[in-house]
DNA sequence: GTGTTTGCAAAGTGTTTGCAATTTA
DNA sequence: TAAATTGCAAACACTTTGCAAACAC
């Protein structure tokens, strides 16, 4: 990975993986890039797919599942499943709800503390 | 459709089609009658069809298919999806709200009235 | 009879896997 | 160089579809 400008997601991404052991390869480091350069988002492994080859990083689709895997596992990404057939990826990995709107396909986070469940059983 | 005993169930099951306007085939008329002579219960469609094929009812997994979909549809039960690759049908249709853990694979039912949620976006 | 519903098998969708070639440390 | 990672294509699991035969009214 030689690269001229090294910008600060650039850092970012490597120190991410670096923090949770993972190899930081050019598909994984380009990945995480767009994953967490921007706010919080939810993402399939199509559209990060897209995304990664218009940004001209030759990636695999089978190395994106396996990369939003890996994140996932390592707590980098939690996966929300919300339409049946699809899996959706969060950025968002601190406590949260999510707000689905069915029907127009939208899902939004909650913040913990701007609501309150009560009367939850206890897991 | 003739048989010597026509349980409450099956009354019932005859009922709900009726009402909501679908034709009361067999297929339909069993699936009914499995689906929704127990309590709230959440099933997938092979589940529904197992219990179809072990009650000898003769049924196609597509049939199933189309019949939940169309029951859904009708209103006369809801899609929950949680599970990557699998959908769950619901029968409970009133205001509820689903918790599901993620380490059993358990989903549950939480009766609106039993849980109280503050903040929610507006829809 | 006429329009609806069914069942089959084939196609479709999103995801996973096996393995040789490549890359990283 | 040794171990990890990638990409491809084939395999997968679940779901949907096309259409002829069977069924409900």
């Amino acid at each position: 990975m030689e690269n001229m400008h090294r910008p600060r997601t650039f850092a970012l991404a490597l120190e991410r993986l670096r923090r949770v052991g993972l190899r930081p390869t050019r598909q994984r480091l380009a990945l995480a890039k767009l994953l967490f350069e921007q706010g919080d988002r939810h993402v399939t492994a199509e559209q990060l797919r897209e995304e990664a080859v218009g940004a001209k990083v030759r990636v695999s689709l089978a190395t994106v599942y396996n990369s939003l895997h890996q994140f996932t596992q390592m707590g980098l990404l939690r996966e929300v499943v919300v339409e049946p057939g699809r899996s959706y990826f969060d950025t968002n990995v601190a406590d949260h709800h999510h707000f689905f709107c069915e029907s127009i396909g939208l899902l939004q986070d909650i913040a913990a503390e701007e609501l309150t469940v009560i009367g939850l059983p206890l897991p």
